[in-house]
DNA sequence: TAATTGTATTAATATGCATAATACAAAGAG
DNA sequence: CTCTTTGTATTATGCATATTAATACAATTA
């Protein structure tokens, strides 16, 4: 599991590595039970703040992707605990489609995109 | 075209604005030579800063979304030029994909809501 | 017991968003 | 031509959030 970060980028630290996480979990690079690094760890290697760190994982936790337990690390939770589908998800998916649409692509083109997406390429 | 603003959002009210547009054009809702309110107006009857509402008209007409003429106010441009897709459009496609998935959704359910969002309605 | 884990605390700094009050250039209306 | 409307530029200020920093603590494991 690599995390890299873009300090060039408008999308805060935290979230950067948050979304990360979640998009490896959702292809099988990270599966149920997986553990990430720890926070002293990713905070040597990147150089990013180890409270930066912790907020993601605080944040990853309490949307139910992974459990942190005491000496143990965080840890991928299992897939069967229920993550609620947010209002906010559709209506950035629902952007995200609007400016591929009006880019030039169709709806063919935008399906076949999204279902590499969903199987784990890219 | 009505726009609104949520002021409790962490999405910047300039970006609110453009994303309302982005979509609408999409969907036909505002189709190409149509006019935008006018910024002091839209300024007035939401109490977002004129300001404001300028950097959002700047940030559509750099991306191609309309054009600004003196005394013409913003126009939606015609659908013919080339937008550049952006690869951080893909990047957000495929977290929004993600979570669809990791709160589960299956690839069929994903495909539905896209065309269904592409189509128009929602 | 000693070391490692996530986390809490407090403080400081930096960046970006938003507002406010004005002013200007261009272009259409009369 | 004159006046009004349009988007835009300018300058300043306030504010929220992100990030860093230096410690410290509780729980757990080796």
């Amino acid at each position: 599991m690599y995390i890299t970060f873009d300090f060039q980028s408008d999308v805060p630290l935290y979230l950067q590595l948050r979304n990360q996480v979640v998009i490896a979990i959702s292809k099988g690079v990270l599966k149920p039970g997986d553990h990430l690094p720890t926070v002293r760890a990713l905070s040597d290697e990147s150089g990013v703040n180890a409270m930066t760190i912790s907020k993601a994982y605080q944040l990853m936790k309490q949307e139910g992707y992974i459990s942190t337990e005491r000496r143990g690390g965080a840890v991928v939770s299992a897939g069967d605990k229920e993550i609620k589908v947010s209002k906010d998800t559709v209506n950035r998916l629902d952007l995200c489609i609007s400016e591929l649409r009006l880019s030039g692509m169709g709806e063919e083109q935008i399906v076949d995109l999204c279902r590499r997406l969903y199987r784990e390429e890219e």
